[in-house]
RNA sequence: GGCGAAGUAGCUCAGCUGGUUAGAGCGGUGGAAUCAUAAUCCAUAGGUCGGGGGUUCAAGUCCCUCCUUCGCUACCA
């Protein structure tokens, strides 16, 4: 295989279970790396977890248990999430290797040779919630006199001493590098800030960290460790092989997009550049900034009480069902709203009723009509033509191009224009009326939606991977046909003449309910 | 305060560089069909495209202004 495509999701901190907002950016980043193998590229799919800094060592502490054992059970979760929703990665990084220590340490003694890290003091008020610091003017006045972060968080007077990273000298070089990679950073809306902070000016950065030891040590400094941004980003380059020379590192790197979430497009756009360019190692390709997913419109947050798991919401209406509705319904890039009844509402639409339907239908007359084997072709007509041309526009030509945008949500768009398109045609061919006035006909119009159907199951199988399978299981298609290029080829009447026959056919998509619970509350 | 995004049918939203009667899905209504997961198909419902002003032969689609929501950022020190 040639043609590699590297795509990463943001390195997850694991200071507590994976939410929908986790499980959103894997399923999208998931549905995009299937898509890329699907069009026949060479993909390396990387995601994992950024466990040092502060917050883990003190809710560690707080538990009475080791640092590293808090860190093996929450990155286990998430670890496990990718596993149970169906997340195909290769890669899954955590900041805590041996072998990620030593890439932080090589990057680190190349910023540290490019002149860019140099020792200084810091001193300001500093929130360990927010492991930042904060000016003065930035505070605000809590209860009983106390400082708070515009966040929230107490803040303390700390001074330590610190690296500091010459950020203010890639001023002018990130810019250029903005104004010369359009596509760096999406959306638009996201790239239009970033420029614009950069332009603000930007100061150097502090990069290491006295107060605490739960991290990667400062090469040379063994008080210090380092900042869990800088420790963070080079999982990217440090998971498929840097500073060793791989035969990974060298293929993938630079990544061809980083997704990320919306909050995070800072350290991804201004410092992870900024590090590299210091670095001397290519900028990754794009990052793409996605939005955040509310519940009933309201932001999620543990005291509203409305932090939702993922993996109980997979349980209550099934892994493909999630994945479907927050790819369709959320358009990839702005924020999304999530509520039980509109996934229900999505899933009973569009893959129970219109496209599950279609395929139980289809299946079951040539199931009950020809004992299970694929009836033959007896010359297409204008009406047969006329579908294959919709599905096939939309598979091979309209799907591809939405995918290759990363807008999932119209990809999705066409794919159910095609399977309304099927449906009505089914419901003017009315095969099941054919059966005595022309059988021939019947046979024809089976076949007809038969391979419409496999192409339509095949488009889908980045966003529904385990439902589209089984259904193509059910219908024999060969594997070497499962990808975007050949689907659209003559597999069909082989596959007729193998002799191959269809069990009876299974339901691939239950019509949900809304659970009772929910119902009450609307 | 500055910059930016958004405000389109009951709901969720499409509408690129301005141009025939403003679109889709869901919901609602009226038909058809009965192979299928009571699923499907057809027709339809008449929305001042946030308000106002302007440019143009022609504006959701450009300009100005105002209102609302949101994001980034700054400041009041």
């Amino acid at each position: 295989m040639s043609d590699p495509f590297y795509i990463t999701t943001a390195i997850a901190y694991p200071n507590g279970k994976p939410h929908i907002g986790h499980a959103y950016e894997a399923i999208a980043t998931d549905a995009i790396a299937r898509f890329q193998r699907l069009m026949g590229r060479d993909v390396c799919f990387l995601t994992g977890t950024d466990e040092h800094g502060l917050k883990m060592d003190q809710t560690a502490r707080g538990l009475g248990i080791p640092t590293q054992q808090l860190a093996d059970e929450m990155s286990f979760y998430f670890r496990d999430m990718c596993d149970k929703l169906d997340i195909s990665i290769d890669h899954f990084s955590r900041t805590t290797s041996d072998h990620h220590h030593k890439a932080s340490q090589a990057i680190w003694k190349r910023l540290e040779a490019s002149g860019d890290l140099y020792l200084d003091r810091y001193e300001g008020w500093y929130s360990v919630r927010d492991e930042a610091y904060y000016d003065e003017a930035e505070l605000t006045e809590g209860e009983g006199g106390t400082k708070l972060s515009p966040q929230g968080t107490p803040v303390e007077w700390t001074v330590e001493e610190s690296w500091f990273f010459r950020l203010s000298k890639y001023q002018q070089p990130l810019l250029d590098f903005y104004a010369a990679h359009p596509d760096f950073m999406r959306p638009e809306s996201r790239k239009n800030e970033t420029i614009r902070f950069v332009e603000g000016g930007l100061k150097d950065l502090s990069v290491s960290r006295t107060s605490f030891d739960w991290g990667v040590k400062v090469p040379g400094s063994d008080n210090h460790v380092m900042y869990v941004w800088l420790d963070a980003l080079t999982t990217y380059i440090s998971g498929i092989g840097f500073p060793d020379d791989t035969e990974e590192w060298r293929k993938y790197w630079p990544a061809s997009v980083h997704i990320i979430g919306k909050d995070i497009v800072r350290f991804h756009t201004v410092y992870w550049p900024a590090f590299l360019m210091s670095a001397g190692i290519p900028l990754p390709k794009q990052v793409f900034g996605h939005g955040f997913l509310l519940t009933r419109g309201e932001k999620m947050s543990k005291s509203l009480g409305n932090v939702v798991d993922p993996i109980e919401l997979a349980g209550l209406f099934g892994v493909d069902a999630l994945r479907y509705f927050l790819l369709r319904d959320v358009s990839f890039g702005q924020d999304g709203s999530y509520s039980p009844e509109a996934i229900v509402t999505r899933v009973n639409a569009d893959l129970a009723n219109s496209f599950g339907n279609l395929a139980q239908r289809t299946l079951s007359l040539i199931f009950k009509n020809f004992e299970g084997c694929l009836p033959a072709i007896h010359g297409h007509t204008d009406d047969d033509n006329a579908l294959f041309d919709v599905v096939r526009e939309a598979v091979s030509v309209q799907i591809p191009a939405h995918f290759e945008d990363l807008a999932m949500s119209q990809a999705l768009e066409r794919w159910m224009h095609a399977v309304f398109a099927c449906n009505a045609y089914i419901d003017v061919q009315a095969p099941w009326a054919l059966k005595k006035t022309d059988p021939e006909r019947m046979e024809t119009v089976l076949a007809t939606l038969f391979i419409c159907i496999a192409q339509l199951a095949v488009a889908a199988l980045p966003v529904i991977p385990g439902s589209a399978r089984k259904l193509l299981d059910q219908m024999g298609v060969p594997e070497n046909v499962r990808n975007f290029g050949n689907i659209v080829s003559h597999w069909y009447s082989p596959l007729a003449e193998s002799g191959f026959r269809i069990a009876q056919p299974q339901g691939l998509f239950p019509r949900l309910e809304l659970p009772a619970e929910e119902e009450n509350a609307a």
